[in-house]
DNA sequence: TATCTATTCAAGAACTTTATTGAATAGATT
DNA sequence: AATCTATTCAATAAAGTTCTTGAATAGATA
């Protein structure tokens, strides 16, 4: 093998792997997978895919070994290789949001005509938990929370919050959490806490990022 | 604009982004642009490809705002737009030879086969810097070393490099680098040292992670 | 102003990717 | 062993990507 053969192979094996990620889809599913193992038709539901059509995304990924496979009795379950999968698509997506006008101005415009208020970052919340006191709310769906989240965070998902609302301190700061940067969950949570006149705001990032970075993480085995 | 439209809008955006590096000849000239800027031409020769085919691909990149121009005389130099460009090629390349076997078969193969010896890390060179005394060689073309280079590195293109083996000296480890971890110059070098009795090793990574690192950099200004 | 030249554009053929549909499969459960 | 069911496969049409070729362009030089 010459030096040509062996970098046109390189690369194209590498592009593979990027082609492997560029769809919309199969970005999203790549996002839902960071929050724990999921079957098939769970994915296809949450990405609002057929079934069949999630399936095929599904062997895409599986093919370039992003994903691997557990059966779970009936069902299939999915998940990631490992945490370099999540790492390059927090890359791609800070790449997005830095480089690209037009997410930032999605994001912007989205977040800050419905929800008008700053979210904080994961180093301040690190900060937050060791200065003062903060109560920790999970708002994702709770199988994703069993699944693994932040220690300490309570698990109220977003649809249960307004029927919740009791179990939360007046006082204390409140941070909701979700997926990441561009799930809403937390967004939603956060304005229906301050209208109901709590102190709240939102995690910028998503469980993902904070389990990346080896913070504290607990897991509800079932 | 509703939260599923908001998701598929963010989505499809960032897999646009994912795209225009979804292929084996941009990926190549992404690793070529973080040498520095580079004509058209330039790329075109160094990939392999036609002009009017390397424009294209360049203006691929350019749509995805992943590369800026600047025109200098009767030429126009491309470069990458900025540093997470880089960073997320080097999380592709990671995850590549991490996940995928084929990649690290071929890096392996390729390299056992013709050059058996170890590389050193950025860190361990590092380490190398400070304790002892170390000749760096950078064998990248020289228009390369000049757009920058590690500081204290000497050029000597590999091309040159038997010519001028006079230039080293026998007694201290000389480590040669190059463009990266796919780029097999410094491979060559080390084994035409080792050949001559030199004591010589490469760098495992390339000097775009060394200037990603923020570790020290000379430019020759022109 | 005319010429030169690096780069880009445009059109088309070959190939790849995607969503949809309905059938097939493989492994549990009964 | 028979049935059930989550998932995968296969075929197809529509859309997107890639390389080649040769012409067009825009900015520099003369």
């Amino acid at each position: 093998m010459n030096k040509r053969q062996f970098k046109d192979g390189v690369y194209s094996e590498l592009a593979k792997i990027t082609k492997s990620l560029a769809n919309p889809h199969r970005l999203e599913i790549i996002e839902l997978l960071a929050q724990g193992d999921c079957p098939v038709e769970q994915i296809a539901e949450q990405t609002h895919l057929s079934v069949a059509n999630a399936s095929q995304h599904l062997q895409v990924l599986k093919a370039a070994q992003l994903v691997d496979v557990d059966r779970k009795g009936n069902f299939i379950h999915y998940k990631l290789a490992n945490e370099n999968v999540f790492q390059t698509w927090k890359a791609l997506r800070e790449l997005g949001v830095e480089r690209i006008a037009a997410v930032e101005k999605l994001v912007k415009d989205f977040r800050k005509s419905k929800f008008d208020f700053v979210s904080v970052t994961i180093d301040e919340l690190v900060k937050k938990i060791d200065t003062g006191r903060v109560t920790l709310v999970d708002v994702r769906p709770e199988s994703e929370y069993k699944k693994g989240h932040i220690a300490d965070a309570i698990s109220i998902p977003h649809d249960q919050l307004s029927q919740r609302l009791k179990e939360l301190p007046k006082r204390t700061e409140i941070i909701a959490y979700c997926r990441g940067p561009f799930c809403v969950f937390a967004d939603e949570a956060v304005a229906l806490l301050r209208k109901a006149g709590y102190k709240a705001s939102r995690l910028e990032e998503g469980f993902p990022d904070w389990k990346l970075q080896k913070l504290p993480v607990e897991v509800s085995v079932n």
